[in-house]
RNA sequence: CGGAGCGUGGCGCAGUCUGGUAGCGCACUUGACUGGGGGUCAAGGGGUCGCUGGUUCGAGUCCAGUCGCUCCGACCA
């Protein structure tokens, strides 16, 4: 992409309602704009972000064996009174109501709805267990919304739903969405430690929060440290086998978060392990057995074909607030630092002296040989100042600069810098699409 | 919802107490000089001061109402 034709407003100045890092990197590196009260437009620059979380939480998903599909963001009164969420759930609701005067609300959350789905075309046992999924914006009418994309009140969220005979076969679809996310969120490069957690309105009796571990986190957490240093399991991880010791394995050291801590256990924590910080909740995995099948009648058949009605979870990942997450994680006073794999460009191209014609040429070879080699190119084409084009490079954080200018014409070589390391080094410039194509071909494969 | 604030060119703010020609920095436009980490000089353009009503000869400023936003607390991906 040519910045000359892109929409990239970068602001110099901060905003002052912005309060912590990433709200205020994504405001000033114009990747979204606020509509309203946790309310965002997502610009160019951070919807590039926005997408490739999703694709990455995607595949994860597929991998794991569940189904996507797509449920709308408006939902039926009708539906929630079935589950008696209509009146419980309260004003976090948004609703609304449709020309006939009829009830409906913008769908905070999906187990309703995917109920009904599941029960309209589900008759048997043998159609078990099933896992459904759907990427889709969420409204929930927050009391003080704040943070930015963190705390939003429009999000996108990922949910699925599994579905199971019994609670032996809940517990594995349960451990298959585990492994997933723990998967999910080491590809994002960010370290999300699975925490015993308080099953909140939903109710259940199995559920582990995913956190994110940051100074500006909403929550207080305990865990034990050797956590963080656990391996994730590689992408050839059988999903059809058994991943009840990999569950073993992440739920044997201690962590809880604030509702559910037990002091007196973290207490006989080694002192040394003992981390107790603050977090961000980037996922939330529940274990619910029949609430919903129960009073929606979603039932099957069973081998002596008997009713049962099926036991389910339900899996989220909030994928706007994880490009908050992401950037707490990941940046300093200059900028956004993006890890490869969600970074909204893997090259930033600046041409030092746009109009010279000899720049022009060699930044026009460069982006073309690039973007062909796969490599996603944000070409710096405008006029301006070197100061400025470096800064405005460094904000929004691409992983790799590459640097033209009459200079290096002179001399065949680029400025490469590494803006993970702040590191810069000199590549010559019929080498430098091949070198920087075969770095981001390596940090894009991941195990 | 309780408490505290804020709405003035695109952004950040001053001006409001004490009513009297709407200002500053950045950004933007034009030209020149420049050019390897947010340049220099010169000349410009852009604002019914959130909205409605009131007081007044006169309101950004005072009064009332209203809308929006932010921050502190209880809820949550």
């Amino acid at each position: 992409m040519r910045l000359s034709r892109y929409y990239l407003p970068v602001l110099k100045e901060t905003p002052s309602e912005a309060q912590i890092a990433s709200h205020r990197l994504m405001l000033r590196a114009g990747m979204i704009r606020q509509e309203g009260a946790g309310i965002y437009a997502w610009l160019p620059l951070g919807f590039r972000v926005l997408k490739k979380i999703e694709q990455i939480v995607r595949e994860e998903q597929d991998r794991a064996g569940a189904a996507e599909m797509l449920m709308p963001t408006i939902q039926q009164a009708d539906l929630w009174r079935e589950s008696g969420r209509y009146d419980a759930y309260g004003k976090e609701m948004l609703r609304i109501t449709d020309r006939a005067d009829r009830e409906m609300l913008f769908g905070p959350t999906n187990e309703e709805m995917i109920t009904e789905i599941f029960r309209a075309g589900v008759r048997s046992y043998k159609d078990l267990p099933k896992i459904l999924y759907h990427i889709q914006w969420k409204f929930r009418d927050e009391i003080r919304p704040r943070f930015g994309v963190m705390r939003g009140r429009e999000f996108l969220m990922k949910d699925s739903y599994s579905f199971d005979i019994d609670e032996e076969s809940a517990r594995k679809s349960y451990y298959k969405m585990f492994v997933a996310y723990l998967r999910t969120f080491a590809r994002l490069g960010v370290k999300a430690i699975p925490m015993r957690a308080d099953t909140g309105p939903i109710g259940g009796d199995l559920s582990h929060e995913f956190i994110v571990l940051a100074e500006t986190g909403e929550s207080a957490v305990f865990c034990d440290k050797r956590l963080v240093e656990m391996d994730t399991p590689k992408k050839d991880v059988d999903f059809d086998g058994d991943l009840k010791p990999i569950f073993d394995q992440f739920t044997s050291l201690y962590a809880a978060t604030d509702e559910m801590h037990d002091k007196s256990e973290f207490d006989s924590v080694d002192q040394k392990h003992q981390v107790s910080a603050r977090g961000i909740e980037v996922g939330h995995i529940f274990f619910f057995g029949e609430k919903y099948s129960k009073p929606m009648k979603a039932v099957v058949a069973g081998s002596d074909g008997s009713e049962i009605p099926v036991q389910m979870g339900s899996y989220g990942v909030g994928v706007s607030r994880l490009m908050g997450a992401i950037i707490e994680a990941y940046h300093d006073e200059n900028g956004c630092k993006w890890p490869m794999p969600v970074a909204p460009y893997h090259v930033g191209l600046v041409n030092l002296r746009s109009g010279d014609e000899d720049c022009d040429a060699a930044c026009d070879k460069i982006y073309k040989e690039l973007t062909s080699k796969g490599v996603e190119v944000l070409y710096d084409d405008t006029g301006g100042r070197p100061g400025e084009k470096f800064a405005r490079m460094d904000l929004i954080g691409l992983p790799y600069q590459l640097v033209i200018g009459p200079r290096g014409i002179k001399s065949g070589e680029a400025e490469v810098k590494n803006r993970t390391t702040d590191e810069r080094e000199t590549i010559a410039i019929d080498k430098v699409t091949e070198i920087i194509s075969g770095r981001v071909a390596d940090a894009l494969d991941y195990a």
